[in-house]
DNA sequence: GAGTGGTCTAGACCACGCG
DNA sequence: GCGTGGTCTAGACCACTCA
């Protein structure tokens, strides 16, 4: 409703005396696409929903049609929203069947995921902790704030092939427990999003060659001398947010870790 | 020259009978992204050239600008062509700055790659061989062509960090010599580009936690029980062409394969 | 100042999904 | 048959580059 923009050339705030000189001129359209955003930030509309269409919110940015299409275009690049001919416009979620799993890139070595379904999983420890600097660090909190561990294991047709270690900041995950990790149906990103309102929107890993200890040996069932693939994710929601970092081994012995490269 | 389509329902061929009914209606603008790949293809513009502008190609194709931009937004989303305000768009290249390298995703640990410089090349082998099964099948070969096989060191700041194997279609690289792959300044995709006009546009990639063989360690200097990333790439040219295969042994004690997902 | 890509608009029509 | 996103057009104006 705070709308009503011209074509504005922002940027270069009116007190910026002798700074750097970044003409830092916005499009419109890329304004409107701030604007949606900060609806989908604040949960105007839920994981799932419908968005207004194009015409409405054409309408209510008092701009033409193909400007919000444009900024919606972005988004969907993004995959912060879907589109859908004929539909509408739908939120982005970790819960569609398509593109479950978005962020596990481990593949079996021959055919394809779905015959071996999704991944059974095995919840080792679900505790509240305080964070370790380093760990605070990462996740943008101050040492000896609460976060929520959990250790678990992702076996594929019965054979533990995944071993994770999953810290989340304490303050949005408060009440997460062991059952709810083993018991929720999907993705644990959708339960994220269910019970918790936290949507991953995007995701850095960093991968290395390493060796378990005798204790991560164990529960994969492996001998130590066993090379493994060390997965360190960071995963953002909006505006760049750390909520959760991600450290897995993985066993590439039947699997692989597959990337497209463009 | 071959124009003059009006918005063609194109698809479902003629002869199209009991087949399964794929309605497959082709907007315009990917029928223009289609011509303007062909041209690409078969080297109308060189990488590194401008293609026409925008109007000029409008008008050859009879259609409107805006058509003509849709679908070169999509070339340029799929890293085939660059825009570049003001001045044109321009066939991709390896051969670029900022995106040199754009292929190679290990990263030092601290600090930023620029400081490491580019890798220094050590070339072990370069020879024609006629091609296994295996590389003959992943490459779209027969078994027995002739293929080109490079083996080589990659080092950062002297630290030998990556050994590779390099299968290319002998057809397509007559005459590559191991001084061509040791004394090139630039990228190797850059000097395919440029000596065989052959363009890598994307790339697959496996990736496992493996052992050196002893020759392996060697050639890296290390034990034969450090654990390594097996990087086993496919690169395409247009069309979904393979055109190499590379096998890697990557070290990640001082550096880490970085990946983006969204 | 000429030429290029980039933005914005307004309107027409098309393909798709659903009631 | 209606509403949604998807395509196509034509024209105006803006930002950037370079001579």
């Amino acid at each position: 409703m705070s709308s009503s923009l011209p074509p504005t050339t922002e940027g270069t705030p009116p007190g910026a005396g002798a700074g750097a000189s970044t003409p830092a001129f916005s499009p419109l359209y890329q304004q409107i696409k701030g604007l949606i955003l900060h609806s989908l930030q604040h949960g105007e509309w839920k994981p799932g929903e419908a968005i207004p269409s194009e015409m409405e919110l054409a309408a209510r940015f008092r701009v033409s049609q193909g400007t919000v299409r444009k900024a919606i275009d972005e988004l969907a690049a993004e995959n912060l929203v879907m589109r859908r001919q004929g539909k509408g416009t739908f939120v982005a979620t970790h819960a569609e069947r398509q593109v479950q799993y978005r962020f596990l890139k481990l593949l079996p070595d021959t055919g394809d995921a779905r015959v071996e379904g999704p991944a059974q999983r095995t919840i080792l420890e679900c505790r509240r902790m305080r964070a370790s600097a380093e760990i605070a660090r990462t996740l943008a909190l101050r040492t000896g704030d609460v976060v929520v561990q959990v250790k678990r294991i992702l076996s594929f047709v019965g054979v533990p092939t995944i071993l994770e270690d999953i810290w989340l900041p304490g303050q949005a995950f408060k009440g997460l427990t062991a059952e709810q990790m083993a018991h929720y149906q999907g993705p644990t990103y959708a339960m994220f999003e269910l019970d918790f309102g936290v949507r991953m929107v995007r995701a850095e890993e960093k991968i290395r060659a390493v060796f378990p200890d005798e204790t991560q040996a164990q529960w994969l069932n492996i001998p130590v001398a066993t090379p493994l693939l060390s997965v360190e994710r960071l995963a953002y929601t909006y505006n760049d947010v750390p909520m959760e970092l991600r450290r897995g081994l993985y066993r590439t012995d039947t699997h692989h870790y597959h990337n497209e490269l463009s």
